[in-house]
RNA sequence: GGUCCGGUGGUGCAGUCUGGUCAGCACGCCGCCCUGUCAAGGCGGAGGUCGCGGGUUCAAGUCCCGUCCGGACCGCCA
């Protein structure tokens, strides 16, 4: 038997046991005579001793970090006063009675496991051996219990898993396209998937109405720390169902699958409507983790001679305790709200029985100073921060320094999500003047806006809702659904404000709106993005560290050297030509 | 497409502003010593086109221009 047992399993109760483990040397410390070793598998490190008259003991001498080895010996506890206790194999040592080596190994390139953080290009292009580090082993295993979880609360409702095509046709709208090239068609294309929306939305017309998938989607644009070229959505849809339903069974999955990721109970499930958010957090994604909500003034500011002051909005926010921060500090946050496109940024610390020292202090009537102070419940010692002009813009400066300020490290302060609701249908106006669609042209207006999406035009539109809901945790967007249209007159209605005539729908959305003439059932869905989600559950800012071989922000993956230039042959196999090629970049050796 | 930060032995960094013993530190690696360490310890050693190209200068890791790569962000992501 090649082992027994894995070397980072091994505890006190195994004491006596004779075993046989194998891993990589992950240190050795070599006595002279006795030889320690350190061997790391899949499940941990187990201290290896290697007495100087053992059979290994020549063996032990010529190993190397890295080595694979495959070690025989009897578990023992360890003597008096050596227990380890950083490791939970520490109290126990494997005493070798043979030692193999049954892989050696150059001096790697990277540190591995180790304090030490190497470059990121360095840790992609030796991915496989920066995979045998703590970080992401935790991190891979924690993320395949997310998908696990996922997988076992959606089979208990009854989904079903159906998996819809990678080679499928470009849609217009959306993200660029991952396109390629139809050999048997020379001229003509796929496009990846940027998400399954369509499919999933056709398997309820199949009377699937209940499926999942977590499914792989891809998108041309410009990755980020939270997103990758491609990337995996857990994507629900549901048909007899409301918007209740779908947030329902959702905030099971991810809560169940968040509590066993983690080990640690997620806070209450919050709700907030969107217009809401955006007062009080100036985003659309809070994190609800800290207050420092956002106040509106324009009660205290109504009939104020401070020009500065008489705006449509004027939103403050306090800053408990930071009354002594530095000028320095606070010409800063000024100009960091100017960058965020505001006219200017209103600093007060909050002196003794409520005194306001302000640049702004003198032009404000007593009776303001006094609401403003009761309207931010601001006390001695703190920072008030205000800002006046549009509403939009107000709240986006201040929800922007509300997470400058105060935002925690992303593996502190719980798990808090938030559903947010009834999103605007649109998103602003084109250059045309016609509305721009939030989600896609198939989202369920909120049924009180029925009538204004009826009879409004242009900026009257920008009000109207939509059934939509967003699933945020920690002020990340873990993702989006939405009620869908199921129904041809509405969809026509949506269609005519977005400015789509019923010839360009065919063109764009023809297969689908042909399935809806053949009974659509009323339905609903979501998808969670994966990466985002384990990354938050894993404490990590940034989602390659949950990505088992990612890609750098240009989009090359330096293990493979993906892109490649393609082979003539082939190219012309696919009846490609390729235009204006850049230089050809180094091979990666 | 844009803004900002970074690129110095295998790795992580200092040195760049103020050009001239500035090629330095730590880890790793190699050798020797060492029987209870756990980031073992001691002694010794090897190892660097300072990302690349051009320019300024008597002299460039250091200043200027360009370029490549990595990262953060903006645009983009229905």
């Amino acid at each position: 038997m090649m082992r027994t047992h894995r070397a980072g399993e091994l505890r006190r109760d195994h004491a006596g046991a004779t075993v046989a483990v194998c891993g990589w040397v992950a240190t050795r410390r070599d006595h002279g005579g006795v030889v320690f070793l350190d061997v790391r598998d899949a499940a941990g490190v187990v201290q290896v001793v290697v007495d100087p008259e053992a059979p290994g003991a020549e063996v032990a001498h010529r190993v190397r970090s890295e080595f694979v080895v495959r070690v025989e010996g009897e578990v023992r506890p360890r003597p008096e006063g050596t227990v380890n206790e950083e490791l939970p194999t520490g109290e126990v040592e494997v005493a070798a009675q043979r030692l193999e080596v049954l892989s050696e190994a150059e001096a790697p390139p990277i540190p591995i496991g180790g304090r030490q953080e190497a470059d990121e290009l360095l840790r992609y292009r030796y991915r496989y051996l920066d995979l045998r580090g703590d970080r992401l082993q935790r991190n891979l295993r924690q993320r395949a219990v997310v998908n696990r979880v996922l997988r076992r609360v959606m089979d208990g409702h009854g989904f079903v898993e159906v998996e819809t095509p990678m080679l499928i046709a470009s849609m217009p709208e959306g993200a660029r396209d991952f396109v390629v090239p139809s050999r048997l068609q020379p001229g003509s294309f796929y496009a990846l998937p940027q998400s399954p929306q369509l499919f999933k939305q056709l398997l309820m017309v199949g009377g699937f109405d209940r499926y999942y998938q977590i499914a792989r989607c891809l998108r041309d644009e410009d990755p980020r720390s939270d997103r990758q070229f491609e990337f995996m959505q857990f994507d629900i849809e549901m048909s007899f169902v409301d918007g209740e339903d779908v947030m329902a069974v959702v905030t099971e999955a991810a809560v169940t699958a968040a509590e066993e990721a983690t080990g640690e109970l997620p806070g209450a499930v919050e709700r907030i409507t969107w217009h809401d958010a955006m007062e009080r957090y100036g985003t659309d994604k809070p994190d609800l983790r800290f207050g420092l909500e956002l106040v509106d003034l324009g009660e205290v500011f109504a009939a104020t001679e401070f020009r500065a002051f008489q705006a449509p909005a004027v939103k403050g926010i306090r800053v408990p305790g930071e009354g002594g921060v530095a000028r320095a500090r606070l010409d800063a946050l000024i100009e960091r709200a100017k960058q965020l496109g505001a006219a200017g940024l209103v600093w007060m610390r909050v002196g003794e029985a409520g005194a306001l020292d302000s640049p702004v202090a003198k032009f404000l009537s007593e009776a303001e100073q006094l609401g403003l102070v009761d309207a931010l419940g601001a006390g001695s010692g703190d920072l008030l921060l205000l800002v006046a002009g549009e509403r939009a813009i107000a709240n986006r400066v201040l929800g922007t320094l509300r997470l400058d300020l105060a935002r925690p490290p992303v593996d502190e302060g719980g798990l808090r999500f938030v559903w947010v609701v009834e999103f605007p249908l649109f998103e602003g106006l084109d250059d045309e003047g016609r509305p721009i669609p939030a989600h896609h042209p198939f989202t369920m207006p909120h049924p009180d806006d029925l009538e204004l999406l009826a009879s409004g035009q242009g900026e009257e539109l920008l009000a109207a809702r939509s059934q939509s809901y967003d699933l945020v945790l920690n002020g990340w967007e873990l993702g989006s659904g939405s009620v869908r249209i199921h129904r041809a007159d509405m969809q026509q209605q949506v269609f005519t404000a977005l400015g789509i005539t019923p010839e360009d729908a065919q063109v764009r959305f023809g297969f689908l709106l042909d399935a809806f003439r053949y009974g659509a059932p009323p339905h609903a869905g979501f998808a969670i993005g994966v990466d985002r989600f384990a990354a938050v559950l894993a404490g990590e800012e940034n989602i390659r560290e949950v990505v088992a071989f990612p890609k750098t922000q240009s989009g090359a993956d330096p293990l493979t050297g993906a892109p490649t230039p393609l082979d003539p042959a082939q190219l012309k196999e696919l009846g490609l030509q390729v235009v204006k090629r850049p230089e050809a970049k180094k091979p990666k050796s």
